[in-house]
RNA sequence: UGGGGAAUAGUGUAACGGUAGCACUAAUGACUCUGACUCAUUCAGUCUAGGUUCGAAUCCUAGUUCCCCAGCCA
C-alpha cells in the first residue's frame, strides 16, 4: 500500500510512480504530508525585518516559501519580524509588502506582526521565569562579553544566574514598567554556560529599549531578542514548516529548547537552505544600505541594484525572478550563482512578452538620394513575432532616417555584414539600400551617409528574390520622438566584489562605468506614447522599459538588458 | 588547537547502492526581414586516500578545503 498525500506535491505514488526530483526542503514536506506529521497540513511564512528593501536573495526566499504553500494546498503568511524598534521603520514595511505582492507572494489575509504577539510573549517569559528557566542578568554587556567565554573555553555563569523566582518576576516586571535604563539588566535563559554551542550559554530573551516602536509606539521598554521571539511567533501562527537560511543552524537547539520548555504550544521544524549570492554585486543589507546612503547608488530602487524595486525599475518582470529562482534550486551548499543566469531569464521571458519598436541610440543621418523629396510613407512592423496576438503598427518613414553608427563601417573587415559603400542591406521593414557615398567633416567625422533604395523592395522583400547579409533598424529624421536612455551594466567590475587588495573594500569593485546616460536617442513615436514601467524590445539592441523620471515631454528608458550579440563577440576576438 | 554545516563540469543543480543527467556559460554549425529567437553539435564533473560491495557520487574510516557561531542585530 503506498501512501498517497491529498495535495498536488507529485508525491502521489498511483498518479506518479516516478516521483519527480524536489530540492531537499520539498522533499521534507512531502515526506511530512505523506506521513500526516502534521495531519497534511503545510503552513509556510516569510518573516521579514522591516529595516532595509527587499532583494534578490529575499526573493529566492519568498518564492520557496509561497511555492510550498501553493503546490501543497498550504498557506503563506507575510510576518513583519518587528523586535528591535531602533532599527525598523514603517517605510521599509510598506516597500516589503509592495514587494512581495509584486512577486506574487500572497499573504491572502494572513499580514502578520511579530509586535501583535508582545504580550503574550512576556506571558510566556513569566511561565518560564517561574520554572526556574530565565532570570534578570545585572551584568554589563561587557560582563556578559566577557563570562560568555570563547569558542574553545567554557563561559561562567553569572552571579545572578540563581536569583529566586521571586525576586526574578519582580525585576523582570520593574523592566518592562520601565523603572531601568537602557542595558542595565537583560532577562536571560538559564541552560548551559559551558555549552559548545555558544548560542545555549543563557541567551538574552530580553533587552531594555527605551525607543518608539513603528507599530506599538512606547508601549513597551523591554523587547524580545530574535532566538525567544521567531519559534513562538512561529508557533502562533501554527507554522508547520519554518524556512530560514543556514547562519540560523547553529541556533536550531536554542529555537526547539524555548519551544520544549513551554506548555502546550505548537512546535514547528526549522530547515534551513542556503541564501543566494550573485556574481558581480553584494547582497548583505548593511552594503546595500552603504551604497544607498554614501549615494554610490541612486537609492534603494536604482536600477543598478539587487533590490526587488530596482530590479523592477530596472525592467525585469517578477515572471522572469521567478523563473531565475527555480533554476537556481534549494540546497544547503553556499554557491554564488553566475549573474547570467539571471540575465538568461530575463531574456527568455521578455523574449516571449515584450513587443518590438525601433529606436536608435547613436545616431549618423542617411539619406536616400533616389526617394523624393517631401515624400513619407507609413510601413507597416509586427510588434511581436513571438507572439501574434501583439498585433501590428505603422512606422514613419522619408527621405531621411537615423540608423546606428555601429552599423556603418567605411573599411568593413569580412564579417562585418552591415552598411559599407557599395553594399546592398535592407532596412527593417521598409527598403533595400545601397550605400553610395560617405560625407565627413573637417575632422573626418561623418556626418552624412548618401544611399541609393530600391523602390521594388517597400516592405523589405525583394520581388526578384535577392537576398542581403544584414537587416538593419532605422528612425525617421521627420518623424521621431527624442530620449533619454541610461545604459546600465554590473555595479561591480569583478565577479566577487569582495576579492580586493588588503586595505581596500568592495566599494572599490563599483564598475565606474556601470551607468551611462544617452541624451540623444532618437525613437520611433509610437515608443513616446509609452506609460511608465512598460518592456520593449529596441529591435537589435535589447531590452528596455520607460522610467519613472520620464515626463510627457521626455521620455527616460533603461536598458534592462541587452541582446546577445555575437557579433560583438566576434570583434573582441 | 570547541561546536555546527557543506563539498558533483567554469557556474548552479539532479541522481536516495545499479548507464553521472539537466540548466546556464563557452565553442561550432544550421536557420533568420533582429548577427536576436529557435534548432543541432561539442568541450567539460563526483575534494583526497583507503575500505565494504558483484557494483559506491551515494555506505564506512581517515584526511583536505570552504562556510557559520564569542550582538543587549535578525
Amino acid at each position: 500500500m503506498s501512501e498517497n498525500c491529498n495535495c498536488n506535491c507529485g508525491n502521489n505514488d498511483n498518479v506518479n510512480p516516478n516521483r519527480e526530483s524536489l530540492d531537499f526542503v520539498r522533499q521534507i514536506v512531502a515526506d511530512d504530508c505523506a506521513s500526516g506529521k502534521w495531519g497534511g497540513r503545510v503552513a509556510t511564512r516569510f518573516p521579514p525585518e522591516p529595516n532595509g528593501y527587499l532583494h534578490i536573495g529575499h526573493a529566492k526566499s519568498i518564492v520557496l516559501n509561497s511555492g510550498i504553500a501553493q503546490e501543497f494546498a498550504g498557506s503563506f503568511n507575510l510576518r513583519f519580524d518587528d523586535t528591535n524598534p531602533v532599527k525598523e521603520e514603517d517605510e521599509y514595511v510598506q516597500s516589503i509588502m509592495a514587494d512581495v505582492r509584486w512577486l506574487g507572494g500572497d499573504w491572502q489575509d494572513r499580514l502578520f506582526f511579530a509586535s501583535d504577539y508582545f504580550q503574550q510573549m512576556y506571558d510566556w517569559a513569566v511561565e518560564l521565569i517561574r520554572k526556574g528557566k530565565a532570570y534578570v542578568d545585572d551584568l554589563t554587556p561587557e560582563e556578559i562579553r566577557q563570562y560568555r567565554g570563547t569558542l574553545t573555553e567554557p563561559g561562567r555563569p553569572s552571579p545572578y544566574r540563581d536569583r529566586s523566582v521571586e525576586e526574578n518576576l519582580d525585576l523582570f516586571e520593574r523592566m518592562k514598567k520601565g523603572e531601568f535604563a537602557n542595558g542595565a539588566r537583560v532577562l536571560r535563559a538559564k541552560i548551559d554556560m559551558a555549552s559548545n554551542n555558544l548560542n545555549l550559554r543563557d541567551p538574552i530573551m530580553y533587552r531594555i529599549l527605551h525607543a518608539t516602536h513603528h507599530r506599538t509606539g512606547d508601549k513597551w521598554c523591554i523587547y524580545p531578542m530574535y532566538d525567544w521571539a521567531h519559534g513562538l511567533e512561529d508557533s502562533i501562527e501554527k507554522i508547520t514548516h519554518s524556512i530560514c537560511t543556514l547562519e540560523f543552524e547553529n541556533h536550531r537547539p536554542l529555537y526547539d529548547w524555548f519551544l520544549d520548555q513551554l506548555d502546550g504550544v505548537f512546535h514547528p521544524q526549522q530547515i534551513e537552505f542556503a541564501r543566494l549570492n550573485l556574481t558581480y554585486t553584494v547582497m548583505s543589507k548593511r552594503k546595500l544600505l552603504q551604497l544607498v546612503t554614501e549615494k554610490h547608488v541612486n537609492g534603494w530602487d536604482d536600477p543598478r541594484m539587487p533590490t526587488v524595486s530596482g530590479m523592477r525599475r530596472r525592467g525585469y518582470s517578477p515572471e522572469c525572478i521567478r523563473s531565475f529562482c527555480k533554476k537556481v534550486g534549494v540546497a544547503k551548499f553556499n554557491s554564488t550563482v553566475d549573474v547570467a543566469l539571471l540575465e538568461h531569464c530575463v531574456r527568455a521571458e521578455l523574449n516571449k512578452t515584450s513587443s518590438r519598436y525601433m529606436a536608435v541610440l547613436d545616431p549618423v543621418k542617411v539619406v536616400i538620394t533616389n526617394y523624393p523629396e517631401g515624400q513619407s510613407e507609413y510601413l507597416d512592423a509586427v510588434n511581436n513575432p513571438e507572439d501574434a496576438s501583439a498585433g501590428n503598427r505603422k512606422v514613419p518613414f522619408g527621405r531621411e532616417i537615423y540608423i546606428e553608427r555601429e552599423d556603418f563601417m567605411e573599411d568593413a573587415p569580412k564579417k562585418f555584414f552591415r552598411l559599407t559603400p557599395g553594399r546592398e542591406v535592407r532596412l527593417r521593414y521598409a527598403y533595400f539600400i545601397t550605400c553610395q557615398e560617405v560625407i565627413k567633416d573637417a575632422t573626418g567625422n561623418i556626418v552624412e551617409i548618401r544611399c541609393t533604395y530600391d523602390p521594388a523592395t517597400r516592405g523589405g522583400d525583394s520581388p526578384d528574390g535577392r537576398k542581403v547579409k544584414s537587416t538593419i533598424h532605422w528612425v525617421s529624421v521627420a518623424d521621431n520622438v527624442k530620449a533619454e536612455v541610461r545604459m546600465y551594466d554590473h555595479l561591480f567590475a569583478k565577479p566577487d566584489p569582495e576579492d580586493v587588495p588588503e586595505g581596500q573594500t568592495f566599494l572599490n569593485s563599483i564598475n565606474p562605468e556601470s551607468l551611462k546616460v544617452i541624451n540623444n536617442a532618437v525613437l520611433e513615436p509610437e515608443l513616446g506614447k509609452l506609460p511608465a514601467g512598460t518592456r520593449v524590445q529596441f529591435e537589435r539592441l535589447g531590452y528596455f522599459c520607460v522610467d519613472p523620471d520620464s515626463t510627457p515631454a521626455r521620455k527616460v528608458f533603461n536598458l534592462t538588458i541587452n541582446l546577445r550579440d555575437t557579433w560583438a563577440k566576434e570583434q573582441v576576438k
